[in-house]
DNA sequence: AATGAATGAGTCTTCATTCAT
DNA sequence: AATGAATGAAGACTCATTCAT
């Protein structure tokens, strides 16, 4: 038999195999996590819910660390997607419409997965490798930083790094405890009003509301 | 043998003692939270430190869980103190006054301890008994909700609820960023802006801002 | 979670019981290697078959290692005790006399417990704390040099250190060889007979040998 | 397919690609062994370092035991080979001059590789089919032996089977001891000492150093 | 009340070995 | 023949908790 060469070398077989490992083992890593918890998600537990030995778990991740740190690695990539595709898309926007936008998206990827951004947030300890949860946070301030600096002419603000920090401090900690701790505020009819009360607070401190009929459109 | 007049009982002397060992416990676990963090804290070290046995801890503290409960209760009454007093100053005073005042206060509880804070915050799963580091900012909220509705006249805001809880987490999380996570905004010259800043937030977003001379004032 | 392990004893067994339960343990390790070997020694079963459990073996021992370490400073101790007491007693002895005894010391050190000895000789890796099984033979080659340097007008060596190190080591190797690993040699009624040819083979080289008749005395 | 001439059949090269990994593999077992020590010596390292697959060892090793084995089997060829090799070369010499050279040859074979033979004799536990390290001394002794017959009319001793043993046993553990623990003893200007030191302590035990000048020769 | 020896379930991790490709 | 992914038994060790003294 004639042995013509080969395109797909063997190994991509087994490549294959392996990343099907990999995911599996995250992905149960993550259930795990939001199932039982950080304290209870033991390895062998892990291995079991992937479907695969012990000895094959420690065969791609050297610790418990290295599997949960690759879940937020992959939970963190996922939100940071979902605020640079956002920011992207409002890049050219004037802040009243990006603003509103923003902060939409901010709600959107915390509900990407909330029970496991929960849990991440909640129990995993900001140890060793494991530090950095943060990381989107700090992954979007240069980007939003940079979006007020292309659009300075219509912000009035004295520091700008100052103004980032606080506007991406504010929006986080207001999408995520609306999203974990407060579910009634983002309830189907209120939820719109939430982004507004969100978007008003960033406008007015950006110095953009000089129009705004507050009398009217908001005392009830 | 001849029965001593006693003005202090027994009863109460050994509450006394008891009160101490508690105590030392208590302070035994912040300690080592703070040194070894949650993880490496274990109940026989928390007892070493204290000086007493880990039969006496037990004696006290039913388990690891209410050991770190009452540090948590412990540090979470000092701050909701540091709060309450300053809520209580300025219960009186117009909401230009009052905000800059709780900003600055919410600073201060956060400089309590600040690196039991961050244990605290980042290290303790948020488990069974041990939800309840977030209890300050309930705490927290119907109080400033209260002081809102008691200057309704003053503010502009459509749902006093949301208001309050938007304001109370942006401050809350603000100062603790601040305090934990970027220590560079805090520095001597700069806290005060930062006060500014925040304070500022909050007053736009409740509509009183309107005399602010914001070209000058606030653009370099 | 892993440790680092330690290796000084945990625990000064200063009440009864737990002196007790240390002399269990190190016991149970000795039969344990002697019956399974030193690969097939786990700390659970050593804990089992002394009768305590895992805990309480780790309160003591901080690893497996200061186990078997204290199981060789134990037999070690016992070997040099016979050593020493042999060596005081013919202290004043001349060589004629000294070293014959002091060669049925030897045979009776490895005698002491020949299984036990052979495990920790043949099994026991020489690494870190480990190491000394060869303590026996360093402690006693300044005693038998001290031996020597008192009777130097008996001898006849250029370099006393050099002599006491092929001496020591000598005797070490012939008895310990006869006792492991060739028991024919020293079966009832040609014991003596090594004994008396090691002690020759001494002798001689210090040079003391003269008034043997050979012709006579050894050959068949 | 057209069947081309073959002077070299494909099984012969397939022998000598296999003849290289088997060397590959022992040579990586060794190295490794002296490297990391026997317990850290796991199959994968071995494969990684021999540069082929996990799989492949154990085409041609049946378990970790067979490899250490071959080292042992290996090395044990060589010392006895440097041995072997002396004693043919001094066969028809009288004693005088041939102890002095095996004295010499002993030292040599145990410096063929120090390391190695360290770790062989230290580490590995003379434990199924790892026995063997000693089989060098049990090599050599019948060929020791049938020097000794052979020169019989040199010698004066009463039992040449146990004279032989004493003189195996002695030369090898001096020989050991100075090349692995006691360097100085074989430091160059004081290396002929100890050989003639060695080669006095067999010469007199055989009862033929009657001629000796010790007072002259030996004493400071 | 205090002590601290004892407990043991449960954790992480290693590594020799197998087997489908 | 070679590969290397997968296996899983087994081991060392921790620590919250109990209980006899």
């Amino acid at each position: 038999m004639v042995q013509r060469p080969q395109k797909t070398p063997r190994k991509i077989a087994s490549q294959k195999r392996s990343r099907v490992t990999v995911d599996a083992l995250v992905e149960a890593t993550a259930r795990i996590l939001v199932k039982d918890g950080y304290d209870r998600a033991s390895t062998n537990r892990i291995a079991a819910v992937a479907g695969v030995s012990i000895g094959t778990l420690y065969q791609y991740f050297p610790s418990k660390e290295a599997l949960v740190e690759a879940v937020i690695e992959r939970h963190t990539q996922e939100l940071s997607q979902v605020g640079q595709t956002a920011l992207l898309k409002v890049a050219a926007s004037p802040i009243e419409i990006a603003l509103r936008e923003l902060v939409r998206a901010a709600i959107d990827a915390h509900r990407v997965d909330p029970k496991l951004h929960r849990v991440l947030a909640e129990q995993v300890p900001r140890t060793g490798r494991l530090e950095d949860i943060e990381a989107v946070e700090r992954n979007a301030l240069p980007l939003f930083r940079a979006y007020l600096e292309a659009h300075r002419s219509e912000v009035d603000v004295a520091d700008l790094d100052l103004a980032a920090f606080i506007l991406v401090t504010t929006v986080e900690a207001l999408t995520h405890s609306a999203v974990i701790t407060r579910p009634d505020v983002l309830a189907d009819e209120k939820a719109d009003a939430f982004v507004e009360e969100v978007t008003q607070l960033m406008l007015r401190y950006l110095g953009r509301d000089r129009g705004a009929k507050r009398g009217t459109a908001r005392s009830k």
